[in-house]
DNA sequence: ATCGGCTCGCGCAA
DNA sequence: TGCGCGAAGCCGAT
Protein backbone atom coordinates (compact mmCIF):
# COMPACT_ATOMS: atom_id res chain seq x y z
CA UNK A 1 0.00 0.00 0.00
CA UNK A 2 1.03 3.22 -1.14
CA UNK A 3 1.04 6.53 1.12
CA UNK A 4 -2.37 7.99 0.84
CA UNK A 5 -0.98 11.59 0.12
CA UNK A 6 0.72 10.38 -3.05
CA UNK A 7 -2.44 9.28 -4.13
CA UNK A 8 -5.85 11.33 -6.04
CA UNK A 9 -8.58 9.98 -8.12
CA UNK A 10 -8.44 12.47 -11.13
CA UNK A 11 -12.39 11.88 -11.98
CA UNK A 12 -15.45 9.81 -9.88
CA UNK A 13 -15.99 7.65 -12.66
CA UNK A 14 -15.96 3.72 -12.07
CA UNK A 15 -14.02 0.41 -12.06
CA UNK A 16 -15.18 -1.45 -14.93
CA UNK A 17 -14.32 -5.34 -13.64
CA UNK A 18 -15.38 -6.68 -17.13
CA UNK A 19 -12.50 -4.82 -18.92
CA UNK A 20 -9.35 -7.61 -19.30
CA UNK A 21 -6.94 -5.51 -17.47
CA UNK A 22 -5.60 -2.45 -15.68
CA UNK A 23 -3.50 0.23 -17.44
CA UNK A 24 -0.71 1.93 -15.58
CA UNK A 25 -0.05 4.56 -18.28
CA UNK A 26 3.25 5.65 -17.66
CA UNK A 27 5.39 8.96 -18.56
CA UNK A 28 7.08 10.48 -15.57
CA UNK A 29 8.17 7.73 -13.63
CA UNK A 30 10.61 5.89 -16.27
CA UNK A 31 11.72 3.50 -13.81
CA UNK A 32 10.82 0.10 -11.97
CA UNK A 33 12.65 0.76 -8.38
CA UNK A 34 10.59 3.17 -6.31
CA UNK A 35 7.66 4.02 -8.41
CA UNK A 36 4.95 4.10 -6.49
CA UNK A 37 2.53 4.56 -9.27
CA UNK A 38 3.41 0.88 -10.22
CA UNK A 39 3.31 -0.80 -6.91
CA UNK A 40 -0.59 1.45 -6.44
CA UNK A 41 -0.85 -0.27 -10.19
CA UNK A 42 -0.15 -3.77 -9.46
CA UNK A 43 -2.32 -3.36 -6.14
CA UNK A 44 -5.21 -2.65 -8.51
CA UNK A 45 -4.76 -5.41 -10.59
CA UNK A 46 -3.69 -7.71 -7.82
CA UNK A 47 -7.54 -6.79 -5.74
CA UNK A 48 -9.24 -7.29 -9.84
CA UNK A 49 -7.77 -10.44 -10.54
CA UNK A 50 -6.34 -9.35 -13.42
CA UNK A 51 -3.10 -8.55 -15.68
CA UNK A 52 -1.65 -5.22 -15.64
CA UNK A 53 -0.63 -3.53 -19.09
CA UNK A 54 1.99 -0.45 -18.57
CA UNK A 55 1.34 1.74 -21.58
CA UNK A 56 4.38 4.48 -23.14
CA UNK A 57 3.22 7.36 -25.56
CA UNK A 58 6.18 8.11 -27.40
CA UNK A 59 5.22 10.97 -29.29
CA UNK A 60 7.01 13.29 -31.84
CA UNK A 61 8.49 16.81 -31.62
CA UNK A 62 7.87 16.70 -28.01
CA UNK A 63 8.29 20.72 -27.56
CA UNK A 64 11.88 21.58 -27.53
CA UNK A 65 13.37 17.88 -27.40
CA UNK A 66 16.39 17.30 -29.53
CA UNK A 67 18.16 14.13 -30.39
CA UNK A 68 20.16 14.40 -27.09
CA UNK A 69 16.81 14.50 -25.16
CA UNK A 70 15.31 11.19 -27.35
CA UNK A 71 18.62 9.14 -26.50
CA UNK A 72 18.73 9.26 -23.60
CA UNK A 73 14.89 8.49 -23.03
CA UNK A 74 15.54 5.91 -25.34
CA UNK A 75 17.92 4.34 -23.20
CA UNK A 76 15.53 4.17 -20.48
CA UNK A 77 13.08 2.70 -21.88
CA UNK A 78 15.54 0.10 -22.86
CA UNK A 79 16.05 -0.91 -19.85
CA UNK A 80 11.86 -0.25 -18.56
CA UNK A 81 11.04 -2.83 -20.82
CA UNK A 82 12.98 -5.95 -19.83
CA UNK A 83 12.08 -4.69 -16.31
CA UNK A 84 8.41 -4.29 -16.77
CA UNK A 85 8.32 -8.09 -18.40
CA UNK A 86 10.10 -9.52 -15.60
CA UNK A 87 7.63 -8.31 -13.51
CA UNK A 88 4.98 -10.31 -15.70
CA UNK A 89 3.10 -7.39 -16.68
CA UNK A 90 3.48 -6.55 -20.67
CA UNK A 91 4.93 -3.13 -22.04
CA UNK A 92 3.37 -1.27 -24.90
CA UNK A 93 5.29 1.56 -26.30
CA UNK A 94 3.07 3.39 -28.86
CA UNK A 95 3.74 6.01 -31.39
CA UNK A 96 1.47 9.30 -30.45
CA UNK A 97 0.75 12.10 -28.10
CA UNK A 98 0.83 10.49 -24.70
CA UNK A 99 -2.53 11.79 -23.64
CA UNK A 100 -3.93 9.79 -27.35
CA UNK A 101 -2.05 6.80 -26.49
CA UNK A 102 -3.64 6.58 -22.89
CA UNK A 103 -6.84 7.06 -24.38
CA UNK A 104 -6.62 4.30 -26.59
CA UNK A 105 -5.31 1.99 -24.30
CA UNK A 106 -7.99 2.51 -21.76
CA UNK A 107 -10.31 1.48 -23.74
CA UNK A 108 -10.04 -2.43 -22.69
CA UNK A 109 -8.82 -1.28 -18.98
CA UNK A 110 -10.70 -1.71 -15.65
CA UNK A 111 -8.85 1.35 -14.53
CA UNK A 112 -5.94 3.92 -15.20
CA UNK A 113 -3.09 4.51 -13.29
CA UNK A 114 -0.55 7.27 -14.03
CA UNK A 115 2.48 9.00 -12.53
CA UNK A 116 2.19 12.92 -11.40
CA UNK A 117 4.09 15.38 -13.35
CA UNK A 118 4.97 19.34 -12.72
CA UNK A 119 4.06 21.23 -15.83
CA UNK A 120 1.10 23.20 -17.55
CA UNK A 121 1.11 20.54 -20.49
CA UNK A 122 1.61 17.69 -18.84
CA UNK A 123 -1.11 18.46 -16.17
CA UNK A 124 -3.06 18.98 -18.89
CA UNK A 125 -2.78 15.74 -20.57
CA UNK A 126 -3.55 13.95 -17.61
CA UNK A 127 -6.70 16.08 -17.47
CA UNK A 128 -7.49 15.30 -20.43
CA UNK A 129 -7.43 11.12 -19.82
CA UNK A 130 -9.31 11.57 -16.72
CA UNK A 131 -12.27 13.28 -19.07
CA UNK A 132 -12.20 11.25 -21.77
CA UNK A 133 -12.06 7.44 -20.57
CA UNK A 134 -15.36 6.26 -18.86
CA UNK A 135 -12.82 4.17 -16.05
CA UNK A 136 -11.59 5.53 -13.30
CA UNK A 137 -8.46 7.41 -13.38
CA UNK A 138 -5.97 7.60 -10.40
CA UNK A 139 -2.89 9.71 -10.26
CA UNK A 140 0.27 8.55 -7.99
CA UNK A 141 2.73 11.07 -6.90
CA UNK A 142 6.17 9.45 -7.94
CA UNK A 143 8.42 12.44 -8.62
CA UNK A 144 9.02 14.36 -5.06
CA UNK A 145 9.74 13.12 -1.35
CA UNK A 146 7.81 15.32 0.46
CA UNK A 147 4.08 15.25 -1.85
CA UNK A 148 3.54 19.49 -3.16
CA UNK A 149 0.44 20.13 -1.10
CA UNK A 150 1.91 18.61 1.75
CA UNK A 151 4.60 20.86 1.55
CA UNK A 152 2.53 23.63 0.79
CA UNK A 153 -0.88 24.78 -0.75
CA UNK A 154 1.05 28.46 -1.71
CA UNK A 155 3.84 29.63 -3.95
CA UNK A 156 6.60 30.08 -1.45
CA UNK A 157 8.63 33.25 -1.16
CA UNK A 158 11.71 31.26 -0.85
CA UNK A 159 14.19 28.27 0.56
CA UNK A 160 13.43 29.52 3.51
CA UNK A 161 9.70 29.65 3.90
CA UNK A 162 9.41 26.14 2.23
CA UNK A 163 12.41 24.56 4.22
CA UNK A 164 10.61 24.39 7.54
CA UNK A 165 7.58 22.98 6.07
CA UNK A 166 9.67 20.40 4.33
CA UNK A 167 11.73 18.58 6.92
CA UNK A 168 8.21 18.73 9.13
CA UNK A 169 6.80 15.92 6.69
CA UNK A 170 10.04 14.77 5.21
CA UNK A 171 10.49 11.76 8.24
CA UNK A 172 7.12 10.63 7.01
CA UNK A 173 7.85 10.20 3.56
CA UNK A 174 11.50 9.59 3.30
CA UNK A 175 10.22 5.74 2.89
CA UNK A 176 11.44 2.66 0.96
CA UNK A 177 8.21 1.49 -1.77
CA UNK A 178 7.25 -1.68 -1.38
CA UNK A 179 6.96 -3.42 -4.62
CA UNK A 180 3.73 -6.37 -4.61
CA UNK A 181 4.54 -9.32 -6.83
CA UNK A 182 2.02 -9.24 -9.60
CA UNK A 183 -0.36 -12.00 -9.60
CA UNK A 184 -1.95 -12.59 -12.85
CA UNK A 185 1.62 -12.64 -15.35
CA UNK A 186 0.40 -11.66 -18.86
CA UNK A 187 1.96 -13.70 -22.31
CA UNK A 188 4.34 -10.96 -23.83
CA UNK A 189 3.00 -9.49 -26.61
CA UNK A 190 -0.89 -10.37 -25.84
CA UNK A 191 -3.60 -9.63 -28.08
CA UNK A 192 -3.78 -5.74 -29.68
CA UNK A 193 -1.42 -4.85 -27.45
CA UNK A 194 1.81 -4.74 -30.21
CA UNK A 195 4.59 -1.78 -29.79
CA UNK A 196 4.74 0.25 -32.59
CA UNK A 197 8.48 0.35 -31.59
CA UNK A 198 10.62 -2.12 -30.30
CA UNK A 199 12.66 -0.07 -27.87
CA UNK A 200 15.08 -3.07 -27.24
CA UNK A 201 16.74 -1.06 -30.24
CA UNK A 202 17.49 2.88 -28.89
CA UNK A 203 19.23 3.84 -32.24
CA UNK A 204 16.69 1.88 -34.39
CA UNK A 205 13.70 4.23 -32.66
CA UNK A 206 15.64 7.10 -32.42
CA UNK A 207 16.16 7.25 -36.37
CA UNK A 208 12.25 7.02 -36.80
CA UNK A 209 11.33 9.96 -34.46
CA UNK A 210 10.54 13.51 -35.44
CA UNK A 211 12.59 16.13 -33.72
CA UNK A 212 15.28 18.88 -33.50
CA UNK A 213 18.39 16.89 -34.82
CA UNK A 214 21.01 19.35 -34.27
CA UNK A 215 21.92 18.73 -31.04
CA UNK A 216 23.04 14.76 -30.50
CA UNK A 217 23.27 12.24 -28.24
CA UNK A 218 25.97 13.01 -25.24
CA UNK A 219 29.40 11.07 -25.73
CA UNK A 220 29.01 10.97 -21.66
CA UNK A 221 25.72 10.24 -20.35
CA UNK A 222 23.90 7.35 -20.93
CA UNK A 223 20.19 7.22 -19.62
CA UNK A 224 18.34 4.55 -17.97
CA UNK A 225 17.95 2.94 -14.66
CA UNK A 226 20.92 0.64 -14.43
CA UNK A 227 23.33 4.19 -15.19
CA UNK A 228 21.61 5.77 -12.59
CA UNK A 229 21.72 3.28 -10.23
CA UNK A 230 25.60 3.08 -11.31
CA UNK A 231 26.33 6.98 -10.88
CA UNK A 232 24.09 6.55 -7.36
CA UNK A 233 26.73 4.37 -6.34
CA UNK A 234 30.19 6.34 -7.54
CA UNK A 235 28.49 9.58 -6.16
CA UNK A 236 28.49 7.82 -2.36
CA UNK A 237 31.87 5.65 -2.91
CA UNK A 238 34.12 8.94 -4.19
CA UNK A 239 31.66 11.91 -4.33
CA UNK A 240 29.98 12.51 -0.92
CA UNK A 241 33.29 13.54 0.82
CA UNK A 242 33.78 16.86 1.35
CA UNK A 243 30.77 17.38 -1.03
CA UNK A 244 29.21 20.52 1.36
CA UNK A 245 32.23 22.14 0.33
CA UNK A 246 33.39 20.63 -3.12
CA UNK A 247 30.48 21.00 -4.65
CA UNK A 248 30.54 24.74 -5.35
CA UNK A 249 34.26 23.93 -6.65
CA UNK A 250 33.55 24.24 -10.18
CA UNK A 251 37.05 22.59 -11.70
CA UNK A 252 36.09 19.56 -8.88
CA UNK A 253 33.12 18.13 -10.44
CA UNK A 254 32.06 16.97 -7.19
CA UNK A 255 28.43 16.34 -7.93
CA UNK A 256 26.20 13.82 -8.11
CA UNK A 257 25.66 13.94 -12.14
CA UNK A 258 22.00 12.59 -11.25
CA UNK A 259 20.07 15.60 -12.35
CA UNK A 260 19.39 14.37 -16.05
CA UNK A 261 17.98 10.76 -14.44
CA UNK A 262 15.45 12.71 -12.15
CA UNK A 263 14.36 14.52 -15.02
CA UNK A 264 13.18 11.25 -16.72
CA UNK A 265 12.29 9.70 -13.86
CA UNK A 266 15.16 7.09 -13.95
CA UNK A 267 15.65 7.23 -10.77
CA UNK A 268 13.56 8.13 -7.26
CA UNK A 269 14.71 11.20 -5.18
CA UNK A 270 13.40 9.01 -2.20
CA UNK A 271 16.04 6.23 -3.53
CA UNK A 272 19.11 8.76 -3.48
CA UNK A 273 18.10 10.42 -0.06
CA UNK A 274 17.90 7.34 1.54
CA UNK A 275 20.79 5.75 0.29
CA UNK A 276 22.78 8.90 1.26
CA UNK A 277 21.33 9.27 4.57
CA UNK A 278 22.34 5.52 5.15
CA UNK A 279 26.01 5.96 3.40
CA UNK A 280 28.73 5.35 6.01
CA UNK A 281 30.62 8.44 4.19
CA UNK A 282 31.29 11.74 4.56
CA UNK A 283 30.45 13.93 7.29
CA UNK A 284 27.02 14.76 8.40
CA UNK A 285 27.69 18.42 6.77
CA UNK A 286 28.22 16.68 3.87
CA UNK A 287 24.88 14.19 3.36
CA UNK A 288 22.95 17.12 4.79
CA UNK A 289 24.14 19.73 1.81
CA UNK A 290 23.26 16.67 -0.55
CA UNK A 291 19.99 16.54 1.03
CA UNK A 292 18.90 20.52 0.91
CA UNK A 293 19.87 20.47 -2.77
CA UNK A 294 17.70 17.27 -3.59
CA UNK A 295 14.65 17.84 -1.54
CA UNK A 296 14.47 21.57 -0.44
CA UNK A 297 15.50 23.18 -3.41
CA UNK A 298 14.19 20.57 -6.19
CA UNK A 299 10.86 20.89 -4.48
CA UNK A 300 11.05 24.57 -4.35
CA UNK A 301 10.79 24.28 -7.65
CA UNK A 302 8.16 22.04 -8.76
CA UNK A 303 6.55 24.42 -6.13
CA UNK A 304 6.89 27.06 -8.63
CA UNK A 305 5.74 25.58 -11.27
CA UNK A 306 2.77 24.38 -10.03
CA UNK A 307 1.98 27.85 -8.14
CA UNK A 308 2.73 29.86 -10.73
CA UNK A 309 1.21 29.79 -13.99
CA UNK A 310 3.23 31.72 -15.81
CA UNK A 311 6.85 30.18 -14.66
CA UNK A 312 7.87 30.02 -17.96
CA UNK A 313 7.71 33.67 -18.38
CA UNK A 314 9.16 36.87 -17.74
CA UNK A 315 6.14 38.50 -16.16
CA UNK A 316 6.09 35.30 -13.87
CA UNK A 317 9.11 36.58 -11.61
CA UNK A 318 7.97 38.73 -8.73
CA UNK A 319 7.43 42.40 -9.02
CA UNK A 320 9.98 43.83 -7.60
CA UNK A 321 12.44 42.14 -9.89
CA UNK A 322 10.17 42.85 -12.82
CA UNK A 323 10.38 46.50 -11.83
CA UNK A 324 13.57 46.84 -11.41
CA UNK A 325 14.97 45.15 -14.74
CA UNK A 326 12.21 46.72 -16.47
CA UNK A 327 13.94 50.05 -14.93
CA UNK A 328 17.49 49.16 -16.54
CA UNK A 329 15.78 47.80 -19.52
CA UNK A 330 17.62 50.89 -21.62
CA UNK A 331 21.21 50.87 -19.49
CA UNK A 332 23.59 50.62 -22.19
CA UNK A 333 24.99 46.92 -22.38
CA UNK A 334 28.63 46.50 -23.09
CA UNK A 335 28.22 43.63 -25.02
CA UNK A 336 25.44 41.67 -27.31
CA UNK A 337 25.70 38.46 -28.22
CA UNK A 338 23.36 36.96 -30.55
CA UNK A 339 21.57 33.38 -29.40
CA UNK A 340 24.10 31.34 -32.28
CA UNK A 341 27.20 33.39 -30.72
CA UNK A 342 26.03 32.23 -27.24
CA UNK A 343 24.90 28.67 -28.22
CA UNK A 344 28.24 28.28 -30.06
CA UNK A 345 30.44 29.56 -26.72
CA UNK A 346 32.16 32.67 -28.88
CA UNK A 347 31.95 35.53 -26.42
CA UNK A 348 34.90 37.40 -25.10
CA UNK A 349 34.53 35.56 -21.57
CA UNK A 350 36.91 32.10 -21.29
CA UNK A 351 34.94 31.29 -18.35
CA UNK A 352 31.91 31.63 -19.88
CA UNK A 353 32.58 30.14 -23.11
CA UNK A 354 34.48 27.36 -20.76
CA UNK A 355 30.53 26.65 -19.60
CA UNK A 356 28.84 26.99 -22.89
CA UNK A 357 30.60 24.26 -24.19
CA UNK A 358 30.53 21.69 -21.38
CA UNK A 359 26.82 22.31 -21.92
CA UNK A 360 27.05 21.35 -25.46
CA UNK A 361 29.38 18.59 -25.74
CA UNK A 362 28.22 16.91 -22.11
CA UNK A 363 24.85 17.97 -21.85
CA UNK A 364 25.88 19.16 -18.33
CA UNK A 365 27.14 22.14 -16.89
CA UNK A 366 28.92 22.56 -13.06
CA UNK A 367 26.10 23.58 -10.60
CA UNK A 368 27.70 26.56 -9.88
CA UNK A 369 28.57 27.87 -13.37
CA UNK A 370 25.03 27.66 -14.29
CA UNK A 371 24.46 30.45 -11.87
CA UNK A 372 27.37 33.00 -13.67
CA UNK A 373 26.07 31.24 -17.11
CA UNK A 374 22.51 32.95 -16.62
CA UNK A 375 23.59 36.10 -15.00
CA UNK A 376 25.87 36.66 -17.70
CA UNK A 377 23.18 36.17 -20.36
CA UNK A 378 21.11 38.97 -18.81
CA UNK A 379 23.85 41.53 -19.17
CA UNK A 380 24.53 40.52 -22.93
CA UNK A 381 21.29 40.83 -24.27
CA UNK A 382 19.78 44.07 -25.27
CA UNK A 383 16.46 43.38 -23.12
CA UNK A 384 15.85 41.74 -19.82
CA UNK A 385 12.75 39.77 -21.52
CA UNK A 386 14.75 38.99 -24.49
CA UNK A 387 17.31 37.73 -22.24
CA UNK A 388 14.84 35.06 -19.83
CA UNK A 389 13.65 33.92 -23.04
CA UNK A 390 16.96 33.15 -24.25
CA UNK A 391 18.43 31.85 -21.08
CA UNK A 392 15.48 29.13 -21.00
CA UNK A 393 15.91 28.23 -25.08
CA UNK A 394 19.59 27.21 -24.02
CA UNK A 395 18.79 25.64 -20.86
CA UNK A 396 16.32 23.31 -22.37
CA UNK A 397 17.87 22.73 -25.89
CA UNK A 398 21.66 21.43 -24.36
CA UNK A 399 20.91 20.52 -21.23
CA UNK A 400 19.60 16.78 -20.23
CA UNK A 401 18.20 18.10 -17.70
CA UNK A 402 16.44 20.50 -19.31
CA UNK A 403 12.86 20.78 -20.11
CA UNK A 404 11.59 20.33 -16.33
CA UNK A 405 10.29 22.18 -13.32
CA UNK A 406 14.21 22.72 -11.97
CA UNK A 407 14.89 24.46 -15.41
CA UNK A 408 11.51 27.30 -14.97
CA UNK A 409 13.11 27.73 -11.27
CA UNK A 410 17.03 27.98 -11.91
CA UNK A 411 15.92 30.31 -15.12
CA UNK A 412 13.78 32.36 -13.15
CA UNK A 413 16.28 32.48 -10.35
CA UNK A 414 18.75 34.12 -12.41
CA UNK A 415 15.97 37.37 -12.96
CA UNK A 416 15.56 37.25 -9.13
CA UNK A 417 12.80 34.86 -8.34
CA UNK A 418 13.10 32.94 -4.45
CA UNK A 419 16.04 35.48 -4.35
CA UNK A 420 16.07 38.44 -2.62
CA UNK A 421 16.79 42.16 -3.61
CA UNK A 422 20.82 43.27 -3.51
CA UNK A 423 22.05 46.96 -3.38
CA UNK A 424 23.95 48.97 -4.31
CA UNK A 425 21.23 49.55 -7.36
CA UNK A 426 23.58 48.38 -10.72
CA UNK A 427 23.25 49.03 -14.40
CA UNK A 428 21.11 46.54 -16.56
CA UNK A 429 20.85 44.13 -13.20
CA UNK A 430 18.98 47.00 -10.99
CA UNK A 431 18.37 45.06 -7.43
CA UNK A 432 18.86 41.68 -9.06
CA UNK A 433 21.86 39.35 -7.42
CA UNK A 434 24.87 40.44 -9.42
CA UNK A 435 27.91 37.97 -10.51
CA UNK A 436 31.23 39.02 -11.89
CA UNK A 437 34.28 37.03 -13.05
CA UNK A 438 36.53 38.71 -10.19
CA UNK A 439 33.62 36.56 -7.99
CA UNK A 440 34.51 33.37 -9.84
CA UNK A 441 38.66 33.77 -9.50
CA UNK A 442 38.19 34.95 -5.77
CA UNK A 443 36.65 31.80 -4.72
CA UNK A 444 38.24 29.26 -7.00
CA UNK A 445 40.89 28.24 -9.23
CA UNK A 446 38.74 29.04 -11.98
CA UNK A 447 41.20 28.36 -14.86
CA UNK A 448 41.46 24.68 -13.81
CA UNK A 449 38.08 24.95 -14.88
CA UNK A 450 38.72 26.18 -18.20
CA UNK A 451 41.34 23.62 -18.43
CA UNK A 452 39.14 20.79 -17.50
CA UNK A 453 36.44 21.65 -20.47
CA UNK A 454 39.01 22.12 -23.02
CA UNK A 455 40.92 18.73 -22.14
CA UNK A 456 37.60 17.47 -22.65
CA UNK A 457 36.68 19.15 -25.42
CA UNK A 458 40.13 17.55 -27.12
CA UNK A 459 39.13 14.30 -26.00
CA UNK A 460 35.55 14.10 -27.54
CA UNK A 461 36.29 16.34 -30.75
CA UNK A 462 39.30 15.97 -31.26
CA UNK A 463 40.12 19.93 -30.87
CA UNK A 464 40.04 22.44 -27.92
CA UNK A 465 37.02 25.13 -27.10
CA UNK A 466 37.26 28.88 -27.86
CA UNK A 467 39.27 30.94 -25.77
CA UNK A 468 40.58 34.58 -25.61
CA UNK A 469 42.93 33.66 -22.89
CA UNK A 470 44.78 30.71 -22.37
CA UNK A 471 44.60 29.14 -26.37
C1' DA B 1 40.28 37.31 6.42
C1' DT B 2 36.01 39.29 8.07
C1' DC B 3 32.24 42.46 8.34
C1' DG B 4 28.52 45.69 7.32
C1' DG B 5 25.74 47.76 3.90
C1' DC B 6 23.05 47.39 0.03
C1' DT B 7 17.11 46.11 -0.39
C1' DC B 8 12.31 43.74 0.10
C1' DG B 9 8.84 41.11 2.31
C1' DC B 10 7.64 37.11 5.07
C1' DG B 11 7.02 34.99 9.53
C1' DC B 12 6.94 35.41 14.10
C1' DA B 13 7.11 37.72 18.61
C1' DA B 14 5.02 41.15 20.99
C1' DT C 1 3.87 46.94 14.73
C1' DG C 2 8.62 45.87 14.86
C1' DC C 3 12.36 43.05 13.91
C1' DG C 4 15.38 39.38 12.04
C1' DC C 5 16.91 37.39 8.23
C1' DG C 6 17.28 35.14 3.74
C1' DA C 7 19.96 29.60 -2.63
C1' DA C 8 25.14 30.67 -3.94
C1' DG C 9 26.01 38.40 -4.64
C1' DC C 10 29.59 42.55 -4.66
C1' DC C 11 32.36 46.15 -2.61
C1' DG C 12 34.89 48.98 0.47
C1' DA C 13 36.49 49.42 5.16
C1' DT C 14 38.82 47.40 8.86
Amino acid sequence: MISPSRLRTLNGKPVDSSKPYVLYWLQQAQRVGFNQALAHAIDRANELKKPLVVGFGLMDDYPEATERHYAFMLDGLRDLKSAIEKLGATFVVKHGVPKDVAVLLAKDAACVVTDRAYLRHLVGWREHVANAVSVRVEQVETELVVPLEVASTKSEIGARTLRPKIHRAWAEHLVPVEMPKLAVKSAPGAKGLQSDFDVSDPDAVLKKISCIREVKRSPVFTGGERAAQKHLDDFIASQIDDYAKGRNEPARGQSSTLSPYLQYGHISPIDMATRVVSAKRGAQADRDSFVEELIVRRELAHNFTSYNAKYDRFAGLPEWAQKSLRAHAMDKRQYVYTRDELATGQTHDSYWNAAQMEMVLTGFMHNYMRMYWGKKILEWTPDPEEAHATTLWLNNRFFLDGLNANSYGNVAWIYGQHDRPWGPERPIFGLIRYMNAAGLERKFDIQDYVVKVDDLSRELTGSGIRSNVLF
